[in-house]
RNA sequence: GGGCUGGUAGUUCAGGGGUAGAAUGCUCCCUUGGCAUGGGAGAGGUCGGGGGUUCGAGUCCCCCCCAGUCCA
């Protein structure tokens, strides 16, 4: 490093660690991180600089010296399809593109304050002074070519921004060297730390593959990122960063809170409690109270100073963190990055209600959105949507929270649940055991309890599928449909057939499967073509009957009906997309879509289930714009350009790998990324029709659609339905409502009729007993078996008869279809006398090729219809008498 | 994306192959000058939906829907 060399730093190894470092400190024995924290309350510069005014001054000077300032990306990182967020700001730049990352600046060099998201943390957000969830990596990015640079002059430049513009002496900066491993490619880094605290990281990544095999880029990339909320930290000496990161934030919470903070003693705790980091230190709490008591604190300083303030910085962070996930898509959720949000969301409600402090998260938002709005003046557009989006949100965690308390509450009365207990109420009901000890359970909370849970969900993540052919050394498939959508005959030349099914060409009119579109069908040379697939730059082509020969020529032609279907759905994709949006709300993105002969299905993110009227109205905005024959235009833009013109809306479908957009518009009302094919005007697809909505998992709802022909089809066969419906209850279609809900309104009205009527009828035969059944030893059976009695009715029948004569044993028989029932009560004296009402069944049903079952008092069973119901009679007239028989003495 | 838990009366829940229950709320009657209260009677259920096993399913099995929750 020249700088190095010109200044006199000196290379020394930590006599701690061993790390190698660079000063020019004469008596540093110790790396910085070794040393701690030297600046809290005594900065090393001069001037104390804001947080917004620290970026101004990074930006000029970097600006001062030929970069482009752009504009942060969103924190949701929709281009990188390996991650929910972005957690750097060199994932700004990086592409995926068939398999491997690529670098794809939009200026060289260039600097951009990147909003990251960081969740691997939380825990140590507000303990240690420096950690949080959402931070600003200040991002200074350079390719070393022509116009950029590398390691000497980046670090020329990190030296003379932090001397000359933030006024730190040259002697207070050391700089520590290390390796960096990343996505698929590496190189050496130098960490620069001021006071033991880390200011910076500059990459310099030259090298392609893993350390075992790699190869040298052709363009090493320098990518040097600097937290901002450190710089802004150190020039202050705060006890934390949090202080000045949140300046007029904190301090309206802490007037809300009534805290009162004593700067002096937090200042000289913090300085020792950065070292805290709870993943690698055990039990966080003690060392506190250990800290505590090197400044010869009282224990009630940690709970009455830190606990408050350490809340009052996570419910900062946490807070500032939702702001910008929701601002840019994300939703709270149960699945994947959402559960995030969800966590952090969660956790600052616990916090200010285990405090008790009077704070409105949506306050928060509005306070945030207000301090930042000279760096990020967005956020004042979108914070209102926010605190819709966190309303619903605030709503789930209240239902669930008093859920939890009323789940509690049974388990008191069970007894102490066990481990196993334990975990899975965490898991299954996200009772925590630390809600169980506090509401007064004697549990022991095991202490690798959180592993326990987690280990718990270790699956083996499935594998990608492999592609099945190797097209490597096959030249890229010139695609036909791109140069002349109305082209449906061309002739190709085979390049190679696979397994003798799949067909590489040099050029297709086939649109292969890709953003959820549907491929193409057609013939080639006569034989079937039923599938088309991408493998990188490659398509196949599945071939139904003979394949053609490699290297012969082919002609094809693709089913132009079939296509046109398909695009009127995919088009009718983007205006139902726009509709939702514009209806719904700025948090509607598309999660995915798909596109074919028979329909359309789009899933989109939104807080809540959709309701009927809010699809009605996203179908009739849908229709209205079909109806504006609004012309659907392409343009082809570089990445970049796009991006900037457009704004990262444009990426509804997903990440789209190539470096020129095909950018899809719709006038004003949608504009998106998209390789599909799309009709001229909206007018071409005729009309939309929204089949159904179901919400497919938190966060997402699913709207189904037709469209064109499609959708005629579908009204079509409705009506008909409908008209059949309607013949079915001998009325009209306009009717048929009012008829089917008066029908089951007197479908019900006779069940319960009947209910009633077979219990009075059970009463009213007592008075005409002695007729209807027989005497035998100061007993009375009752057989019924008739076709207006069904099996509820003889229960009912059966059980008040019991009730009034309890000398009666009552049978019921009921035959359907060749099958019957049989239902025996026994009355009390009748029990008495020896008689089993389920023994009885036993009997009868045995006979019946069936079973039985029950209680003394009530038998059921059943089995084949008898042939005679007399003989069946007679069969329990003999049971009865050998039972009284036997038990007469 | 995956795992787990739950869905029974308006509400909160019990019941885990054999007549669908409790508490609360609701209606009516009694107690009172009125209210609080107390006593009594009653209404209220396609046991989330569909298939299967069984003589018989709220209960067991499979599929689906809905909700919750945890993990990556």
């Amino acid at each position: 490093m020249a700088l190095f060399e010109k200044l006199g730093f000196e290379r020394r190894q930590c006599s701690e660690c061993g790390t190698f470092f660079w000063t020019i400190s004469g008596d540093a024995k110790l790396c910085p991180s070794c040393t701690g924290y030297s600046f809290i309350g005594n900065p090393p510069t001069k001037k104390r600089v804001g947080y917004t005014e620290t970026w101004k001054i990074v930006e000029d000077f970097f600006v001062r010296n030929n970069h482009a300032s752009i504009k942060r990306y969103p924190v949701v990182s929709r281009w990188r399809p390996d991650l929910y967020f972005t957690v750097a700001s060199i994932i700004d730049f990086q592409r995926v593109e068939g398999g491997k990352v690529i670098f794809d600046f939009p200026a060289n060099p260039l600097i951009v304050p990147q909003m990251v998201l960081r969740f691997n943390d939380v825990e140590n957000v507000g303990v240690t002074g420096r950690h949080y969830t959402s931070f600003c990596m200040m991002g200074q990015q350079a390719l070393s070519n022509g116009d950029g640079y590398w390691k000497d002059k980046a670090i020329e430049l990190d030296f003379e921004l932090l001397t000359k513009e933030m006024g730190i002496p040259k002697d207070e900066i050391t700089f520590v060297e290390d390796v960096w491993l990343g996505y698929g490619a590496f190189g050496y880094s130098l960490e620069y730390y001021v006071r033991g605290l880390e200011m910076g990281n500059a990459v310099f990544t030259e090298f392609e593959g893993s350390p075992d095999d790699y190869r040298t880029m052709p363009n090493p990339v320098v990518d040097m990122g600097a937290g901002l909320e450190r710089w802004a930290w150190l020039t202050n000496g705060f006890p934390s960063s949090y202080q000045s990161t949140f300046g007029p934030v904190y301090e309206e919470i802490l007037k809300k809170s009534g805290v009162d903070p004593d700067v002096d003693a937090l200042s000289r705790y913090y300085t020792l409690a950065g070292r805290l980091d709870i993943p690698e230190t055990q039990d966080a709490s003690k060392i506190k109270y250990e800290i505590a008591s090197k400044l010869g604190m009282p224990d009630s300083f940690v709970t009455s100073q830190i606990a408050p303030l350490e809340g009052m910085f996570a419910v900062l962070d946490h807070t500032r963190t939702l702001l910008f996930a929701i601002t840019d898509g994300a939703l709270p959720s149960n699945v994947a990055g959402g559960y995030n949000l969800r966590v952090v969301y969660r956790r600052a409600k616990a916090i200010l209600d285990e405090f008790g402090w009077k704070i409105n998260v949506a306050d928060l938002m509005r306070l945030h959105a207000e301090n930042l709005r000279e760096m990020y003046p967005e956020l004042l557009e979108s914070v209102e949507s926010v605190i819709t989006v966190l309303e619903v949100e605030e709503r789930r965690y209240a239902s669930s929270k008093s859920r939890a308390i009323s789940l509690v509450e049974q388990l008191k009365r069970k007894g102490v649940p066990s481990e196993e207990d334990l975990i899975k109420l965490y898991d299954s009901e996200g009772i925590t055991p630390e809600l169980l000890k506090e509401s007064g359970l004697e549990i022991n909370i095991p202490t690798d309890f959180y592993k326990k849970v987690t280990a718990r969900h270790m699956v083996e993540r499935r594998t990608q599928e492999n592609l099945k052919f190797d097209v490597s050394d096959i030249p890229e498939t010139r695609l036909l449909y791109y140069e002349d959508q109305n082209l449906f005959d061309f002739s190709a030349t085979v390049l190679r057939v696979f397994d003798s099914r799949w067909v590489a060409l040099d050029q297709t009119a086939f649109f292969a499967r890709s953003g959820g579109q549907e491929p193409d069908h057609g013939t080639m040379n006569g034989a079937k073509v039923i599938e088309a697939v991408k493998y990188g730059n490659v398509v196949l082509h599945r071939i139904e009957g003979e394949a053609p020969r490699e290297r012969s020529s082919v002609t094809c032609h693709v089913d132009e009906r079939r296509r046109s279907i398909i695009m009127r759905h995919h088009t009718a994709t983007h205006i139902v997309n726009g509709a939702a949006k514009k209806i719904l709300g700025p948090w509607v993105w598309q999660h995915s879509a798909f596109k074919d002969v028979s329909g359309a299905r789009l899933d989109i993110t939104h807080h809540s289930p959709l309701t009927q009227e809010e699809v009605t109205k996203i179908e009739r905005l849908a229709n209205e714009v079909v109806r504006q024959n609004i012309p659907v235009t392409l343009e082809l833009l570089p990445r970049s350009e796009a991006e900037r013109r457009y704004g990262f809306t444009l990426y509804q479908g997903g990440i789209v790998p190539t470096k020129l957009l095909r950018v899809q518009r719709i006038g004003d009302f949608d504009v998106e990324a998209c390789g599909g094919t799309h009709c001229k005007r909206t007018g071409d697809i005729g009309l939309i029709k929204i089949v159904k909505a179901e919400r497919v998992q938190d966060g997402i709802d699913r709207l189904e659609f037709v469209a064109g022909e499609t959708a005629l089809a579908f009204v079509e066969e409705r009506d008909q339905t409908v008209n059949r419906l309607a013949s079915e209850f001998a009325t009209q279609p306009e009717n048929l409502v009012r008829v089917v809900s008066g029908t089951k309104v007197s479908l019900d009205t006779l069940r319960k009729m009947y209910k009633n009527l077979s219990k009075r009828f059970g009463e009213e035969l007592v008075s005409s007993l002695d007729s209807n059944s027989e005497l035998l030893d100061g007993l009375r059976l009752m057989f019924m078996s008739n076709e207006y009695l069904d099996e509820q009715a003889h229960i009912a029948v059966g059980d008040s008869i019991v009730r009034v004569r309890p000398e009666t044993v009552y049978v019921g028989v009921v035959t359907t279809n060749g099958r019957c029932r049989v239902i025996v009560f026994a009355g009390e004296a009748a029990i008495s006398r020896g008689i089993m009402a389920s023994e009885l069944v036993k009997s009868v049903t045995g006979y019946l090729k069936g079973s039985g079952g029950g209680s003394s008092r009530l038998g059921q069973g059943g089995g084949d219809a008898p042939d005679n119901i007399d003989t069946l009679k007679d069969l329990v007239l003999k049971q009865l008498k050998s039972v009284l028989k036997a038990a007469s003495p």
